[in-house]
RNA sequence: GUGGGCGUAGUUCAGCUGGUUAGAGCGCCAGAUUGUGGAUCUGGAGGUCGUGGGUUCGAGCCCCACCUCCCACCCCA
């Protein structure tokens, strides 16, 4: 038969996983370093849970669990696909990790101290089509924090990003905006229930010319005034402060765009007492198409890599007010662990020693040296150097081949001289060198290379 | 969801305007080398040419459908 898997997904080998692992270790350490504490929530979640939360395209791209049993009985199939999906289907598969978050928030309020800062490393399912830098399940590595409205919550997400990127040399510039912004400016040319459209619109400006962005806003509705009036917002330059010093003249009839301004001002006032070493831009095009995001929005791209954006955030005020707890804001940041991968493949910026299965291989001479060996290679383990007796009294070029291919660095023979001394000869396969030292010598040398 | 490209050995690919028994590099297995890997040489195994249908005396090659992977759009990590 043949076999597959889905399409969208992967499979990881061993070098990979290193490799993978490598990159969720680094996030982790930043996370923890941040005083952030894991936890999970489950891969299924209940469809009212997801459903509605992440725009019209979102619900498209959520893959819907088929019920258990008879997922037909009662059900009437001559009516719209979406509406008989609503009932066969009452379970999918998450699509992020912040909307769980926000449930599980809810759901465990009484066991949570807060402010909460929680992190979460664990795979989504979106059912896009595939691509470049596009899978159907992909890992995310989320940090946020809940309760508190602080922008000091905003400032250690930029040094979060700051510090994760930087230890895996990744040269990234961080985009910041302010949803408040992009609000007040719907509210100033009089579309305020068009913000979803100036957003989404505005976001392609870094694709798209402006022009072509004009067309969009008219085939989203918009008049050909208020286009217009979007004019002083495009003309916008300079450094954040220039750029944010203007937009507050423009708002000073508007309250909601004066605070966003505000809170951008703040907190690119924080940031500049703690100079990241990436490049931070404020990026009023910036627009995020997840539509809980309230306050400051996050994204971040690799310099050099045409691949989508690898880290992205934001703050949403009332996401858990949908399960039935208001006035709760929370703000963070998910990685995009899979991207990074690509990005530091496409970079070449891995470390090169990464993933070593065993640091010692016991060459296997037949069954007189095995109880040595045995007893040896369990002294190495306990002291916490992994150690691989071959399973087979192979040819010698056999094991040796093996030993090269899984790149191990230290092959021990064992022969009735070494068993008789009590010492294993030791061969360097980097050098090639070979010396006879006791057990504990060996231990040594490995755990002070 | 829309549009484009690809699919031949484990893998990367070649295969002429349609014409005998589909090739190469790398990898794999064995040997040269019975306690020493990477290098070299010799030999060997391995393919329903993505799947199904059609055109033809004859299809890896042409036509249609489906599938996969890749790329772009939409959207996003």
């Amino acid at each position: 038969m043949k076999c597959s898997i889905p399409k969208g997904t992967r499979d990881f080998l061993p070098a990979e996983m290193a490799r993978r692992n490598y990159i969720f270790d680094t996030i982790r350490q930043v996370f923890r370093s941040f005083a952030f504490e894991p936890i999970e929530t489950p891969s299924l979640e209940n469809l009212s849970t997801l459903m509605g939360k992440y725009g019209e395209e979102g619900d498209k791209l959520l893959f819907k669990v088929l019920n258990s049993g008879d997922f037909m009985e009662g059900v009437d199939f001559g009516q719209d696909y979406r509406k008989v999906a609503a009932q066969i289907c009452e379970r999918g598969l998450r699509y992020d990790l912040t909307v769980p978050f926000a449930r599980f928030v809810v759901q465990h309020r009484d066991q949570i101290t807060f402010p909460f800062r929680r992190y979460q490393l664990q795979p989504v399912w979106r059912a896009d089509r595939p691509q470049k830098g596009r899978y159907r399940e992909f890992y995310q590595c989320d940090a946020d924090m809940i309760g508190s409205t602080s922008l000091l919550n905003e400032l250690e997400l930029v040094q979060m990003i700051d510090a994760v990127f930087d230890k895996l040399g990744i040269s990234v510039t961080l985009k910041i905006n302010n949803r408040k912004v992009l609000a007040g400016i719907a509210e100033l040319i009089g579309a305020p229930d068009k913000l979803t459209d100036i957003t989404t619109a505005i976001d392609k400006l870094d694709k798209i010319s402006l022009d072509d962005v004009r067309a969009e806003l008219r085939d989203r509705g918009l008049s050909e005034t208020q286009i217009t009036a979007l004019d002083p917002v495009f003309a916008l330059s300079g450094p954040a402060e220039e750029k944010l010093a203007q937009l507050a003249q423009l708002f000073a009839n508007n309250a909601v765009g004066t605070r966003g301004v505000e809170e951008l001002k703040e907190l690119f006032g924080y940031i500049a007492l703690v100079q990241p070493r990436c490049t931070v831009e404020l990026d009023l095009t910036l627009a995020r198409g997840l539509n809980y995001y309230t306050g400051a929005i996050f994204e971040v791209k690799a310099q050099g890599v045409s691949i989508g954006s690898i880290c992205g955030g934001g703050r949403y005020d009332n996401l858990t007010g949908i399960f039935g707890m208001p006035d709760v804001s929370g703000v963070g940041i998910s990685f995009g662990a899979d991207r990074i991968y690509d990005v530091l493949t496409e970079l070449d910026k891995f470390p090169p020693d990464l993933g070593q299965p065993a640091q010692v291989l016991f060459i296997n001479f037949g069954a007189e040296s095995m109880p040595y060996c045995i007893r040896c290679a369990a002294q190495l383990r306990s002291a916490g150097v992994s150690a691989l007796i071959y399973p087979e009294a192979a040819k010698m070029k056999k094991q040796m081949e093996y030993a090269n291919r899984c790149h191990v660095p230290y092959v021990v023979f064992v022969g009735e001289n070494e068993i008789a001394s009590q010492t294993l000869t030791v061969k360097d396969m980097a050098t090639g060198t070979q010396t006879t030292v006791t057990p504990d010598q060996l231990l040594q040398e490995i755990l002070h290379a």
